[in-house]
DNA sequence: TAAATAAAAGACAAATATGTCTTTTATTGC
DNA sequence: GCAATAAAAGACATATTTGTCTTTTATTTA
């Protein structure tokens, strides 16, 4: 469904925002650890989401990335358009060229019911309501 | 969603499905230029599906590529566990290699009715229905 | 100001997916 | 049996994604 490098980076926006809540920074090793991933790859794409806003950094001592309130609020779809862009939103399912409401394959309007629901599921959830399950064990970034 | 291969797959197998149902045989560079697709490319998938008895062939003059009765029975998602295995069923949308629902990850629950939705459509849909709307030109196999 | 720290940047490498070309094998019609 | 046809097979090439390593830049603390 994504790509390798967009569930690094959504993994490590939810592994950030739960470390950084009490104004801490946490650094790429730590990230790449929490969420076993290479660090050096992990890196690369904390950069490109920095760059685009979604995570915060300070270099230097006691430096690290954290996610700021108002990042708290970055949804799992801004994540996915950020790193995947926007192909879930208009590519047809079946890969079709010229597939579109004049022209819809023969599952294209199931299929834009589905998307619809997938859409709002991304859309709706975000980075800050991952915190409380992952602090209560209710699910784990890796396997432990 | 699906690789580039899988498809071409869908794609080859709907296009084959409605030329060969008068008995005729499909060619390789007719299937690749129906689809707009390599034809080696294209050769190598449906080599592929061959094994898998997905589409029958014949070599040799007014050979090429047909669907018998049965096989226009196959579904969509037949196709994709064929090319791209069984991801769709067994992985988490997020990527969390210990989500279950043991331990569900807090979209788990949500994308699994989802999951059920698309899983279903994909189930349903057989090569077979799509070869009235394709006759009809409701919709089309490439960029005309 | 110097040393330590940590992200940013970019070069490089490996793996995978996609695409191309050539040779081999099977079948048919003459 | 021979020539023509067309899929099967496999070698090779390119592109993209994923992963690794090194150098540079910014910041902090002593």
């Amino acid at each position: 469904m994504f790509s390798k490098s967009c569930e690094y980076a959504i993994k490590a926006m939810i592994c950030i925002s739960q470390k950084s809540r009490n104004g801490k920074r946490v650094g790429v090793i730590e990230v790449a650890e929490s969420i076993d991933a290479p660090k050096h790859f992990i890196a690369k794409i904390l950069q490109e989401l920095s760059r685009k806003n979604l995570v915060k950094s300070i270099k230097g001592l006691n430096g690290g990335f954290y996610l700021e309130k108002a990042e708290q609020k970055t949804s799992i779809a801004d994540i996915v358009k950020a790193i995947d862009g926007d192909k879930i939103y208009n590519q047809c399912v079946l890969g079709l060229k010229d597939c579109s409401q004049k022209n819809p394959c023969p599952v294209h309007n199931e299929y834009k019911e589905i998307k619809k629901h997938l859409i709002a599921m991304l859309e709706k959830n975000t980075i800050g309501n991952f915190n409380e399950p992952l602090d209560n064990g209710k699910f784990f970034l890796k396997k432990i």
